[in-house]
RNA sequence: GCCCAGAUGGCGGAAUUGGUAGACGCGCUAGACUCAAAAUCUGGUUUCGGCAACGGAGUGCAGGUUCGAUUCCUGUUCUGGGCACCA
């Protein structure tokens, strides 16, 4: 029989999915394991070979955990709400649903090309009505609760309620300190509630709701009529498609992500991330702690006397070096202290600012600024008088938007008080060099009135304490991280099950969920920046809404991966997103596997979904992922072709001069298809048809005969040419080599360009391990060569070190080093001539995880009735390693001069008297007695001369 | 600018705790089989000197610790990734 891997895949695929292979209960004696893919957005660009790394890691380790004995859960679904197929909708006038629908065919034809072991039972679908009627139930929940700071955890809102009625809110204040009720302070009693409205006790609760709405700037892209997130907006403009982003005041739905700021850090400790992604989420929370003081002023202003700015410092220490106050120019103050003759100034520079884009802000950091006239006491210092500036570069959103400047110590302070020449303090002494700014904390503070001679570290204390004592500031601890936007003004995403009264928002009831999205068939934005949906007045005025208006905006991207890990659990529950049992039997993602680039988005929304669902009782875990992989990408290797600007003249990338011309012409690059280039040479004739002729007529300019092709390393896209789709070189050479080349390639976790020359050598090993159970003829045909001679010590020491090396590299997720063993077992197997029953069925266990087609074959072949899916993992056995004597390496001075056998049980004295009758060693010594002898038993001898 | 990771043959990459650097594969090369090609097999392949045995150098660069360093330490250059006025 011929290794004829197209029929034998897909006969096994069909085997596997006809007799229910995959299917996973919830009910086993076994203990579990739940490996996750981070779910794909179904493109229409389908998959290619950089998608299935992650998967194919995910699936060996799945396929490995269960032949280990696990009972493991290895689900797939689709993430498919989401703006590029609402865009095409626009575009093209086919629906989202539909679209998304065939791309869904397309990507699961595709997966299932490469062999995995999915439960597809089990699959879930964000855009499914069955799916999203949890999502908005979870938001519901949310909705229906706020987080108690006292007990650190999400609690539900009729204990606030309750709290309110007895004690008004004087223990829980508003979770935004500058909330202000109308007409009133921010804290009232009991008797308050009772007597405010309904509409004004539900706006005072939507302060505290873990999902509230509200209004406040967003970042929205005119282009893409949405609103973005923090971490879809790149410097200025907007992640996808590079369109500018705006500020601009809306409505919108948040998650009070903010409060669980500090157990979001905590659980960091107790998962099992990378180092790297620990750090962006913690850079990305960015907790700081300092303190708030507050300073006096002194204006020209009557009424500015009477005011106080409150700063926010990192650095209190530092108090006897501010030499100027900066605020945001937005800040509140402004207006009140600026003095007379500071007037124009402050007015032109604000008009400046607000001239400024975000874009301009972030791109070109200028330093700029205006005095308002205005002056600053520092509180433990009167004499001090510190002038007040107004600058873009103090943000008024975080902190208190003032700060207090200590050039000295801060590089941005520094900068702007050289700038505008302000007197520099120096309360750091020989620390400070007049040059730049330097930040220490280990400096002994001089010049600095009751601080001097202190280090500061003891002095931040001191001065929290004393402010604290005198009733001028407090300890404060800030987050950079801010409530997280949770809706679009867009269709394709999931309705809020929430219905508008009086201006009130009110929750639905769970028996209206799911609240379906309308069919539209014209979706196009609504007006003044709302959704689609708000064109719909039949759908926001429907009795669903029980007289009230629906929500035209819908939930962003991440809301229902977000929590669909928790739904693959028990994918068909129609009473609960997941049963109690089911989620406390699977517990928590054992392995996740994805890209960095969810790092700040997804993980940390579904991290805190979690710990809400755990905090209200629904889970019994607070963290979601245990163990956290970051598949690298697969970059493109993008190949081009240079045309004489102009003409339909081709040159060789050879004769191309420095400059870039050829000849002193400008030329031009176009991306050409990778695929039509054999390494850098191009296929000329392909060309000329490439593109349905489109370069038909091309002439070439060739490098000794040959065309050869300019190449970069880009990120894979069907724009820049340079895609390989996985179905091609499966078609070629099977999914086995396909899945071993991909592991083959390099580490998991790290980037590589791809690079197809290399999967022959995969495949190579693949034939040589068929021909260890036939031989080829040479009229074609093939006998069966395996058989049932027991094995010798020699085989059973090549199997079971390779049992060691392929189970440690596999547990260890280093699957490259993973196919080297085993085509080294292959490679020893052969010239040994093993071709032993015992052996290789062994062999095809081990191999079952990374190709399981050929292994399930080769199981059967020899006589096998049972799948190798359900097989055990070989078990290592030390004794078939276990020597008793081994050929050292000997060195002299640390360098390697000879080897020699020496018995394991040898001691040193022994070893020694070995070494020293070795003629090779007595030439290096020239016969003089060595200093000293060192062996390492197992390892090495070494002479010290 | 700040933080993190990395740098090893022509190429992708091995080397698990400091112990024979370059596993495995690609490519290249010589040979076997063949009329020939493909496929397959065998040998060679870090570099310099040498017919060879063998010897010298060698893991970005400069130092250090050690009998011994790709591995540990200090400094430095470059590359990739993340963050970027967060006081």
């Amino acid at each position: 029989m011929e290794y004829n891997f197209n029929s034998i895949e897909k006969k096994w695929q069909l085997h596997w999915k006809e007799s229910g292979a995959y299917k996973v209960s919830n009910e086993s004696n076994k203990p579990k394991f739940y490996v996750l893919d981070m779910f794909p957005y179904p493109s229409g660009a389908g998959l290619h070979v950089g998608h299935p790394l992650g998967y194919i890691a995910s699936d060996i380790y799945a396929r490995y955990k269960r032949l280990k004995g696990f009972n493991v859960l290895h689900p797939m679904g689709y993430d498919a709400f989401g703006l590029p197929a609402e865009q095409y909708a626009i575009e093209h006038g086919i629906h989202p649903a539909v679209s998304t629908d065939k791309n869904i065919e397309t990507f699961r034809r595709q997966l299932d090309n490469i062999g995995f072991c999915y439960d597809w039972d089990r699959e879930v679908r964000t855009s499914d009505p069955k799916y999203y009627r949890w999502t908005q139930w979870i938001f519901l929940q949310l909705f229906g609760s706020w987080f108690n700071r006292h007990t650190q955890k999400a609690e539900p809102i009729t204990d606030l309620i309750k709290i309110f009625e007895s004690e008004g809110n004087i223990h829980h204040p508003f979770p935004h300190s500058d909330y202000q009720l109308p007409g009133t302070g921010n804290i009232f009693s009991a008797a308050d509630w009772k007597n405010f409205d309904e509409a004004t006790q539900q706006q005072i609760l939507m302060e505290y709701r873990l999902a509230y709405c509200g209004y406040g700037e967003v970042n929205w892209c005119e282009a893409l009529g949405t609103v973005l997130a923090n971490d879809e907006v790149v410097n200025g403009v907007s992640e996808r498609g590079g369109h500018p982003v705006v500020k601009k005041k809306l409505r919108q739905w948040y998650l009070r992500i903010t409060e669980y700021a500090d157990r979001l850090l905590e659980g960091l400790q107790t998962v099992d991330f990378s180092e790297a992604m620990k750090e962006m989420q913690t850079n990305w929370i960015g907790k700081s702690s300092g303190a708030e003081i507050e300073f006096k002023i002194r204006g020209e202003k009557t009424s500015a006397n009477e005011e106080s700015v409150r700063v926010y410092t990192t650095r209190p220490d530092t108090i006897m070096g501010v030499d100027f106050m900066v605020i945001a120019p937005e800040h509140s103050l402004v207006k009140s202290i600026t003095s007379s003759e500071q007037e124009k100034e402050v007015t032109d520079y604000i008009h400046y600012v607000n001239s400024r884009s975000e874009r301009e802000r972030m791109s070109e950091k200028r330093i700029t600024g205006a005095f308002t006239g205005a002056y600053a006491v520092n509180p433990f210092d009167e004499t001090r008088h510190i002038p007040i500036w107004i600058s873009e570069y103090v943000l008024a959103g975080y902190g208190t938007g003032a700060i207090m400047a200590v050039p000295c110590g801060d590089e941005r302070d520094f900068r702007f008080a050289k700038h505008f020449n302000i007197p520099i303090s120096n309360i750091i002494g020989e620390h400070f060099n007049g040059e730049d700014a330097n930040p220490t904390k280990d400096a002994v503070l001089s010049n600095s009135g009751f601080l001097d001679g202190m280090p500061m570290r003891e002095a931040m204390d001191l001065v929290n304490n004393e402010i604290e004592k005198r009733g001028i500031g407090k300890r404060k601890v800030n987050y950079k991280m801010r409530d997280a936007a949770f809706s679009r003004q867009r269709y394709w995403g999931e309705p809020f099950p929430i219905k508008w009264v009086n201006g009130v928002a009110y929750a639905l009831s769970k028996d209206q969920l799911p609240l379906e999205l309308p069919a539209m068939d014209d979706i196009k934005p609504g007006k003044d920046g709302e959704g689609p949906l708000s064109n719909n007045e039949e759908w926001l005025n429907s009795p669903l809404f029980g007289g009230g208006q629906g929500e035209s905006s819908t939930m962003p991207g991440y809301a229902g991966s977000s929590w669909y890990f928790l739904r693959y659990m028990d994918p068909h529950n129609e009473q609960e997103f997941a049963g109690r049992q089911a989620t406390d039997y699977w517990n928590q993602v054992d392995l996740y596997i994805g890209g960095t680039e969810h790092a700040v988005g997804h993980l940390l929304y579904s991290r805190m979904w979690t710990k809400a669902l755990y905090d209200l009782g629904h889970i019994g875990f607070d963290e979601p992922f245990k163990r956290l992989v970051n598949q690298g990408m697969i970059q493109g290797s993008s190949r081009f072709v240079f045309r004489i600007n102009g003409t339909d003249q081709f040159v060789s990338h050879g004769l191309i001069s420095d400059d870039g011309t050829y000849q002193g012409r400008i030329l031009d690059k176009i991306h050409v298809d990778v695929n039509i280039v054999d390494g850098f040479e191009l296929d000329i004739s392909r060309f000329k048809q490439w593109r349905n002729g489109e370069y038909a007529q091309a002439e070439f300019i060739l490098e000794e005969d040959k065309y050869i092709c300019g190449a970069e390393v880009e990120k894979m896209s069907k724009s820049k040419f340079n895609t390989v789709n996985p179905d091609d070189l499966v078609v070629k050479y099977g999914a086995d080599t396909f899945r071993m080349y991909e592991m083959f390639l390099g580490p998991v976790e790290m980037s590589k360009p791809w690079d197809t020359k290399g999967i022959e050598g995969v495949h190579r090993f693949l034939k040589k391990l068929w021909r260890l159970f036939y031989k080829e003829n040479t009229d074609g045909s093939t006998t069966a060569i395996w058989n049932e001679e027991v094995a010798t010590p020699a085989d059973l020491k090549i199997l079971h070190r390779a049992i060691k090396k392929i189970e440690e590299d596999t547990e260890r997720f280093s699957f490259n080093t993973g196919v080297s063993g085993f085509m080294i077992l292959v490679n020893e197997l052969t010239d040994a001539k093993c071709h032993k029953r015992e052996v290789l069925e062994k062999m095809l266990t081990l191999l079952a995880p990374y190709a399981p087609h050929i292994a399930e074959e080769l199981y059967h072949v020899l006589g096998n009735s049972h799948s190798v899916l359900d097989a055990e993992f070989p078990v290592f056995e030390e004794k078939y390693l276990v020597e008793t004597s081994k050929e050292y390496p000997v060195s002299i001075n640390g360098k390697m001069r000879t080897t020699m056998n020496i018995s394991l049980s040898a001691e040193q004295k022994e070893v020694e008297e070995l070494v020293l009758a070795n003629p090779v060693v007595q030439k290096w010594t020239e016969g003089k007695l060595p200093k000293k002898i060192i062996y390492v038993r197992n390892k090495m001898v070494n002479i010290v001369v």
